[in-house]
DNA sequence: CTAACTGCAAAGCCTTTGCATACCA
DNA sequence: TGGTATGCAAAGGCTTTGCAGTTAG
């Protein structure tokens, strides 16, 4: 858990809280090491990992293998991943009937929809 | 492109045929041992590798990060991880909505939806 | 001041690859 | 027999960890 508040932990912050959607650990440290210049991967992998574990990022890994990270403070949502420029987009679907659909003696916890296209950039 | 018929493949063709949802390939290479005695992991991962690029297999990757291997002769359908046994089992949606709900300008070409929770046996 | 944090480089996992051998066809 | 497929061990990529130096409070 997070007890002390860094440059280089504010900068992560900030590049998470202005993403459209979930970053990978590189992109972290690209985005960030403009606000905290020297930024190791290391330690975007150590703050990420310590937010997960807090509860307040989310991780999420889908079809292309590559983890990302998003803050969790935002509305329940889903992801889109353009399979051109591979980044990956916050959408909002209607789910509330998804609960209902499992087989006898199954509960669900939390659901994740992905949705595989092109963006409106690359379309 | 798979060119020959080897005992290795039979077995993992075998196992993945049999299975109730996606396989690791730690999965596969323990249950196609019983198979073929002796088979590495190298063959898995090359024998997936080729059924993923020629179409016969796909690829599921969810949030545990664990890549795992699927048949592609069944039906759409979708993933149930439990959470306590880490089991992914093949679970059916009606997900016809799904293309319409995206922002103007994108397109998709398809989707994935992963429900977590407690399996039947677990809970 | 001192315990938490960071950067670096080394270590760890999972997956891929090079090479000599085994084995389908 | 000839070329594909396999097993082993080494190499690769992403992520984690150990350690010594740095810094927040």
């Amino acid at each position: 858990m997070s007890k002390r508040s860094t440059r280089q932990k504010r900068a992560i912050e900030q590049v998470l809280l202005a993403a459209r959607g979930p970053l990978s650990a590189q992109q972290i440290q690209e985005k960030a090491s403009e606000i905290s210049p020297g930024l190791s991967l290391a330690t975007v992998y150590r703050v990420v990992r310590e937010g997960a574990e807090a509860g307040t990022l989310s991780t999420v890994c889908l079809d292309d293998k590559v983890t990302r990270y998003e803050d969790r403070h935002r509305h329940h949502h889903h992801h889109f991943l353009c399979e051109d420029c591979d980044e990956v987009f916050d959408i909002t679907i209607p789910c509330e009937m998804l609960a209902h659909r499992v087989p006898e003696g199954y509960s669900v916890t939390r659901h994740e929809i992905t949705l595989y296209g092109h963006c409106a950039e690359c379309a």
